[in-house]
DNA sequence: CGCAGAATTGATACATCTCAAGCTGGGTGG
DNA sequence: CCACCCAGCTTGAGATGTATCAATTCTGCG
């Protein structure tokens, strides 16, 4: 059941598509050679497994196609996804031996890996490396804790469509379609992929797009294709305040 | 009532409190002593708010004593606390003008600060502060998924037994005393900040309290000053799966 | 002493969960 | 090519945990 390859083909960074987004985007082309000496690439396939909570984890790397999320499980079996990695997004911890977290691909994926030594080692003498890992920390911690009131204080409602405003933003700024308030997307995710997401059960998931669809604030094609006929009115569901940026 | 002061004496880094676990806890003497010319303290009275979500913010700075909180508002006032501030801690994003935060000093409170551009000449020469700011930011990133499990899946139950458990930990840390299985310690929250920390209402924090006392969890003496016989079992009442280590 | 902020407790309302039944659409084997 | 199957999804009815509204009770302090 092991689908997992590594990939020995080496592709140049030059041509990456996540070159300008990732932990290397700072570097000059002398350390891109040198990050490329110990680079390797490895493909999932989408359900997989790419590291259990608690397992050793002797790398680092960089989704380059693909998603994969990041969920925490209680011995009763409930679970919280904790993030939801996108091309360019980040795996792995410096300084730590075992991840803390399952991470699985929920589509075909494709990551960029460093074996953890040597990465911590040209880390050590290469800050274009450590500061752009910094700055993608922070952006995360950002958006944990934007999530963090998702989860404490929004209601299911609210929930469902500050997920959808968050895809539909992600999916603008990676496709640099904006035609002019109705956009389009595909869910990435299985309702209980979201419900994880939420802290909801699918059933409430399920019910709260129906009535988002009801009330005209999205319309479906088929049950993953979404239209937003009107993204403030989406925001306004979300309770966020701003319609501010819809590139930020 | 603005009450803040910048105080001007200068204190030694050398005997300062979170000397070694600080961002400036990997420094050398010399790094010290260029730190030392730049930073100045500030002092909070409790229930003083530090910075306001949206403003600009000219300096990043650490805890020094004393307590505070980061809190996110939602326009109809609903409420979300996504960080505790304890001594050592960090606060503000190098790289980021405004603050996405409220930030209030709950307890009287003491800051180390440096200008922004001076702390960010300052680490862009110093390796030594880059890497520890980095490994504390993936620490908060860690603690802010583990809340996010705590958000989105603990029942009101398991979220008061999840913070006193936090509280606890980080009790024993700084002080020290962990007198075999019983823990002592005060609670620096009022309840409807626990309840804004655990997306809850003031009353439900009340009355699990109440129940968890009730049931030989906890004991009070007055409301503030919490006696935990038996450790395991808040962790068991948190729905934690390890009783691993007390002193993490 | 008496006030004010903090906390507790009670009664009821309501959002979400739980359990259960059916639906849908894409893939597979006969 | 059709029938079946099954994971993913939808919908319903009832149970339940937490919020809401409201009334007291503490506790420290001027």
């Amino acid at each position: 059941m092991l689908n997992e390859k590594t990939v020995s083909h080496s592709v140049e960074c030059d041509d990456c598509p996540i070159r300008h987004r990732a932990v290397c985007a700072r570097c000059e082309s002398d350390e891109l050679e040198r990050l490329e000496e110990i680079k390797y690439y490895r493909s999932f396939e989408a359900g997989q497994t790419v590291i259990w909570s608690g397992d050793r984890m002797d790398f680092v790397g960089s989704v380059v196609s693909g998603i994969a999320t990041l969920t925490q499980t209680m011995e009763d079996g409930r679970t919280q996804m904790v993030g939801l990695l996108l091309p360019s997004d980040f795996v792995g911890r410096p300084g730590r031996d075992g991840s803390a977290y399952d991470v699985v691909a929920t589509t075909d994926l494709v990551m960029c890996c460093f074996r953890k030594k040597p990465f911590e080692a040209m880390m050590a003498r290469t800050p274009h490396i450590a500061h752009r890992l910094l700055e993608m920390t922070l952006d995360e911690l950002d958006a944990a804790r934007e999530w963090m009131l998702v989860l404490g204080r929004k209601t299911a409602r609210e929930k469902i469509a500050s997920l959808l405003t968050i895809i539909a933003r992600r999916d603008a700024s990676l496709n640099l379609r904006s035609s002019k308030g109705s956009m389009v997307f595909d869910l990435p995710l299985t309702r209980e992929a979201m419900a994880d997401y939420l802290g909801l059960t699918l059933e409430t998931v399920s019910r709260q797009i129906s009535a988002l669809k009801r009330d005209g604030v999205i319309s479906l094609q088929g049950k993953r294709h979404v239209t937003v006929p009107d993204f403030s009115r989406l925001l306004e569901e979300a309770g966020d305040d701003s319609d501010g940026g819809l590139l930020a």
